[in-house]
RNA sequence: GGACGGGUAGCUCAGUCGGCUAGAGCAUCUGGUUUACACCCAGAGGGCCGGGGGUUCGAGUCCCUCCCCGUCCA
């Protein structure tokens, strides 16, 4: 009934970089991993793969996560799961724009006409001048390494062997994503959950763009309090403390705590500022710390965040006087809004400051201010936290654009609520979306001024007097997405029309990286494009990805499909740890400490590498141990080998054993062998392919050591025999059931000892009727097909007792050190009439695995040492000269 | 400042519902190679389970508290 082998014998060693490098084209050729979109919904496991950013490094951190994703992927096919396993790929935002500025030493400049003729240079050297390009030259060339950055991933994933389905793939800039991000877009205007306003907008000024919350981090940097002398409208003054002097031109109102005694006095009357002698109210306002500096300070605009909150309640003026560059502007004092009582000397105050950058304007007043008295001492320098930009140089500003948000303040509870309808992986990862909701202080600002991206769907119609009429947007029609307005006139309109009085302008942003791929569960199932596949494979049931990313990936995807569906986008998340260096640090570009993981997989084998990532549980962040390459590089070469003996014990017999396991000691082991599939399955059930993997370990390390050792003897016999053929079918569970529970944490090496023997076969023996001429096709083992109904106390103590007194006999030899096959001239055992019967059954196999003489052994009752079944009198054979 | 995770052998890590003398691999040491495997096998040594207090017949595990590392949030 089963196959014969293959022509070719069974090597001698196993040559892993050769078999992986066969496999791998194999799988692909016969396109094993590819999703049936015929099966139910029921039947179907659908993962919504991160879509890692192109232009990012190749990071030993994405095969870790990857890897730990392809291992539920594969265990969920073996239980005969319909697996949609997509590939997608982030070309959007900012990192692939800087990438490309860097390979080709271009510039993108708006203004500049299209030129079909242009090609991206790339062996320009580093002096050469930067080359200005139009925006869609840039785009192009943007486009360019993108197509390279996916080969090289691409070619990444198939050597780590991942069994994605490479004909289901996505660029979150292609045409489906745009046109997806888009129908999102305007979905959400509909739904009223968009809006478009001049709002303070958190600033980068280094690349000129908003950014959102979620890409602000704290830093602890230095500054220093300045102490500034305020003067009173009606005569006297005081003493506020700033650490951002340069935006005194900019100050609105001066506010103290409300309970504060110094100041209370001062509540209502009107300050005015040095320098620029501007008139501005005193008020009592909550976030005033009486404890820090003179516990009177200035608000500006917009200083932080506090004054931008203050300036909203207060209804305060505007005095956007930092451009958007980080440079002062030029603005007029003693015109609206930038009052003065003397224009004259805070116009030439302001003369010596514009066009300086923040940190410069900054050395400029404190100047200025100690020239005409108004410093009070020296500032003082401290440490504070500073928002920047997560990948950016200089502190964010808050200035005055206008930017499309999406309403998340009012949803705080849903999002929660949809947060605890998710199982986490691990649980306690939840916490930190939880914290992180109850922490949003502001809309989600999708626009960003930058080129290449998705485009918003709008245009604005321009006034006759040439203003563009930012009230009144029009979007496109659905049937139109995607749509790029910069080159696509609006309805109603032709192109040209465009940027004159009566005609239209088209929104010049882009959106933000996180609108699209939030939306990465919808892509994949082709929302608004095919409602019947939509319905099949959303929501999703995994969502792997690593921690730090929770705010942001997760959040938003979170948020559209509460938004857009009113359901969760996935029913799992799983989160992967990081890499650590071995001196436990985050593994970093700036820091150097990155390895690329090309390397090891030459180095290790892919199953080694996948063995490491394997080895580590969900949400624990991992040290870079070499070590652990070489374990599984051992482990994949024990499992051939031992595969290897198992085979041809079975050739001996001629192949087919087809045999009752009918042996004591085959039957206890069988036993344990369910007890394995039990567990591993279970772990695998939570997600703990972890536990999985080191439960069959484990099982299989002592099948080897004992197991095997134990069973040899009866297989080398000459004669056939039932006892021997009991033996070999016994090999052959074990082979088949060890086989496919590593399968998948090591799917080279399983795939090839399965192809052997097992290929073709299994799907027969099983009655699944599923194709199993690959093993990640093969039926998860199950406990009814080891024709194991209960398991038997008596069972395990068969087997504990063969390998304790077989381990007391190794011992002996070894303490003498005598060869393990030395004979044994002489054995009493001692022990337990209930552990003698245990022993009774399996004895045979223990003596002839320990070279015991026949007639050698007596059984005799009695007491054991404690926590020992038996106690053992061994004699040596003498030496021969001896 | 608040929250979460971690601290177990020289190293990397398991340890389930509180229950035998706390485990594995690596490393170290002592031995062993002719019918799977030296990418191997057998054996040995190695522990105040971060500190202190409590609950319990019994605590690595539960409670309180402190220390250290990492992360998230503010």
């Amino acid at each position: 009934m089963y196959a014969p082998r293959a022509m070719q014998p069974i090597p001698d060693r196993y040559d892993a970089a050769g078999s992986e490098r066969a496999w791998a084209e194999r799988w692909e050729k016969e396109r094993i991993y590819r999703w049936d979109p015929a099966r139910s919904r029921e039947e179907t496991f659908v993962v919504d793969t991160p879509p890692p950013t192109v232009s990012g490094e190749l990071h030993l951190g994405h095969v870790f996560s990857y890897t730990q994703t392809d291992l539920i992927a594969r265990y969920q096919r073996m239980r005969g799961r319909n697996l949609f396993y997509p590939m997608g790929w982030d070309d959007n935002g900012l990192p692939t724009e800087r990438r490309t500025q860097l390979v080709f030493g271009i510039r993108p400049n708006p203004d500049l006409p299209y030129d079909p003729d242009w090609r991206p240079n790339r062996a320009r050297g580093k002096k050469d001048p930067v080359v200005e390009v139009s925006r869609r030259n840039f785009v192009e060339a943007c486009s360019l390494i993108c197509a390279e950055d996916e080969r090289a991933f691409e070619e990444l994933w198939r050597s780590v062997g991942l069994s994605v389905d490479w004909t289901q793939t996505y660029a979150t800039i292609d045409e489906r994503c745009r046109r997806i991000s888009q129908a999102s877009f305007l979905d959400l205007v509909e739904r009223g959950q968009v809006s478009h306003r001049l709002a303070p907008t958190v600033w980068d000024v280094d690349d000129r763009t908003a950014v959102a919350q979620a890409e602000i981090e704290d830093r602890e940097v230095p500054g220093a309090y300045h102490d500034i002398r305020f003067g009173l409208e009606d005569g006297g003054d005081f003493v506020i403390s700033t650490t951002r002097p340069e935006l005194l031109g900019a100050c609105v109102a001066v506010v103290a705590h409300p309970d504060d005694e110094r100041y209370r006095e001062l509540f209502g009357r009107r300050a005015v500022t040095p320098l620029f002698r501007a008139p501005v109210p005193i008020l009592p306002a909550e976030h005033a710390d009486p404890e820090k500096g003179t516990g009177i300070l200035m608000v500006c605009t917009f200083g932080d965040a506090q004054d931008v909150e203050f300036w909203r309640d207060r209804e305060l003026p505007t005095r956007q006087l930092l451009g958007s560059d980080g440079r002062l502007a030029p603005v007029r004092f003693g015109e609206a809004p930038y009052e003065s009582l003397d224009p004259e000397s805070a116009n030439a105050a302001h003369a010596e400051l514009q066009g300086r950058t923040v940190k410069q304007a900054r050395a400029g007043v404190a100047e200025l201010l100690a020239g005409d008295g108004s410093l009070v001492g020296d500032p003082r320098p401290i440490a504070h936290p500073v928002k920047y930009y997560e990948r950016g140089s200089r502190p964010l500003e808050f200035i005055l654009t206008r930017q499309w948000f999406i309403r998340l303040l009012d949803h705080r509870e849903k999002l929660i609520e949809q947060g605890r309808k998710i199982d986490w992986h691990p649980a306690h990862m939840r916490a930190r979306y939880e914290s992180w909701v109850e922490g949003l202080n502001q809309d989600w600002c999708v626009s960003r001024q930058r080129y290449s991206g998705v485009a918003f769907p709008v245009w604005y119609p321009i006034a006759d007097d040439g203003s563009v009429d930012y009230d009144q947007p029009i979007f496109a029609p659905r049937e139109r997405l995607p749509v790029d307005p910069t080159s696509e006139p609006p309805p109603g309109f032709d192109e040209s029309r465009r940027g004159r009085p009566g005609g239209f302008a088209g929104d010049p942003d882009v959106m933000d990286t996180w609108a699209t791929s939030s939306l990465t569960p919808q892509i994949s199932s082709h929302w608004t494009l095919d409602e019947a596949r939509h319905a099949q494979l959303f929501p999703a049931d995994l969502r792997p990805q690593s921690h730090e990313i929770i705010r942001t990936w997760a959040f938003y995807t979170i948020v559209k499909a509460w938004m857009h569906h009113a359901e969760v986008p996935w029913r799992n998340v799983a989160i992967s740890g990081w890499i650590l260096d071995p001196n436990r640090k985050k593994m970093s570009k700036s820091k150097g400490n990155v390895v690329t993981p090309g390397g090891l997989i030459e180095q290790h084998s892919a199953d080694a590498v996948r063995y490491w990532a394997a080895r580590a549980r969900l949400g624990a962040d991992t040290a870079l141990d070499p070590q652990v390459f070489k374990l599984g590089k051992r482990l994949a070469t024990k499992l051939f080998n031992a595969s290897r003996f198992a085979l041809l014990q079975l050739d001996r017999i001629g192949g087919a054993p087809a045999a009752a396991i009918s042996e004591p000691l085959d039957v206890a082991w069988r036993a344990r062998l369910a007890r394995t599939v039990e567990r591993a399955t279970a772990d695998f059930e939570a997600f703990d392919y972890a536990g999985a993997l080191q439960t069959t370990e484990d099982a299989f390390w002592d099948f080897c050591d004992h197991y095997l050792e134990l069973v040899k003897a009866r297989s080398y016999a000459e004669d056939d025999s039932a006892a021997r053929r009991s033996g070999a079918a016994t090999l052959e569970l074990g082979l088949s059931v060890f086989l496919r529970l590593f399968a998948p944490a090591l799917p080279y090496v399983t795939e090839e000892v399965w192809s052997w023997r097992f290929a073709g076969a299994a799907s027969e023996a099983a009655g699944t009727g599923s194709d199993s001429s690959s093993i990640h096709l093969a039926p998860w083992p199950r406990i009814s097909e080891l024709g194991v109904d209960e398991a038997s106390p008596a069972d395990d103590a068969a087997y504990a007792a063969a390998v304790e007194l077989s381990q007391k006999i190794r011992g002996a030899k070894t303490r003498a050190k005598k060869s393990l096959r030395w004979p044994v001239a002489k054995l009493r055992v001692t022990g337990s009439e209930a552990d003698l019967q245990a022993l009774r059954g399996v004895l045979d196999d223990v003596l002839a695995s320990g070279s015991v003489a026949d007639g050698a052994c007596e059984l005799t009752p009695g007491a054991a040492p404690e926590a020992e079944r038996f106690s053992a009198e061994i004699e040596l054979a003498p030496d021969e000269d001896g």
